[in-house]
DNA sequence: ATATGTTAGTTTCAAATGAAACGAATTTCA
DNA sequence: TGAAATTCGTTTCATTTGAAACTAACATAT
């Protein structure tokens, strides 16, 4: 049994403090703010698309992010997985010990520098991917179907602008 | 010490299978998968404004949201906290947990109905959150910076439409 | 050479997370 | 009534996560 602070269970008194404390008091309303904005729409659309293959092929999204990558380069170290998906390299490291676990990936050491690692898919590894990347795409492809084709174009170079400002803050 | 397979420790043999077979296989390059990027630049997003209020307020995101959901909303159930911060009920118990170990919110119980908790800032809590928000909002508008005013319309627009889709799929 | 520093990748440890089980209050319906 | 079902919120437990420490390989400077 776990010790619960006692007054941490009890009411507090009626009458409050600050609901809208008088003055024109800065105001935050979560729902028209764009970080989280962002973070809800980003959060939908990943379970989404991990429901889909997490499901059917046992992968997480570290897994499959290093399939993914490794679909498009090969032969490429555990450092390149992680500059190219944006994760550190512990994620990286561990997604890579659960892919070779599961006979999905192959690895070699690189002979000139042997700090670093050489990943490919394994025959197995290619066929999974090449099963889910058309699911993947059509998940895309539906989620676009929300917007025109100018729409999407607008998208894509606001993404990008958005991405470099947030980079230098 | 931990055992670790021996056969996973190995390098796999040269020569490979698949680096990308021949036909037009299909591929996806994570770069530009909207997915990706949106995860991408959600978490970038996150991190920095986390950065900004976790080392000076010791608050956590969760924490910060329902501080925030309840600037806008006093005196909500935990139950609605969860629907307008797109938090699991669990999320939300623990962060209003740590928020009243750290009296920054107070809880009363409802009347009418027992099972409903009814949460709001403390002096101290609203004191926090009025000092936030203005980071937040500055925070906002600097990565809004990005573009330009007809941009913002359409980025809003476009955002509400596709988390129109992704809710349903 | 040998010491010092740097980098790739792994492991450890403590904290965050979520699914499922749970207790308490309320509602539904026979 | 009162038994079964539902709902709010908490807790448990196993998994995921990341910061920091670590090992091995290489680089640089003395």
């Amino acid at each position: 049994m776990e010790e619960i602070p006692e007054d941490l269970l009890r009411d507090a008194e009626e009458n409050g403090p600050p609901a809208s404390a008088a003055g024109g008091d800065p105001v935050l309303n979560l729902e028209g703010f764009l970080p989280y904005r962002l973070s809800v729409l980003t959060n939908t659309v990943s379970r989404a698309i991990a429901g889909a293959y997490s499901k059917r092929f046992g992968l997480s999204i570290p897994e499959w992010r290093v399939l993914a990558v490794l679909g498009r380069f090969p032969d490429i170290s555990a450092k390149e997985v992680t500059e190219r998906t944006a994760m550190d390299k512990v994620r990286v490291s561990r997604a890579v010990a659960a892919l070779r676990r599961k006979a999905l990936i192959k690895r070699r050491t690189d002979a000139q520098d042997r700090r670093f690692s050489i990943l490919r898919h394994s025959e197995r590894g290619h066929r999974i991917y090449e099963e889910i990347v058309p699911l993947a795409l059509s998940y895309e492809k539906r989620l676009l179907d929300a917007l025109c084709d100018e729409e999407r174009h607008a998208l894509d170079a606001m993404l990008t602008k958005l991405m470099g400002k947030a980079r230098d803050l």
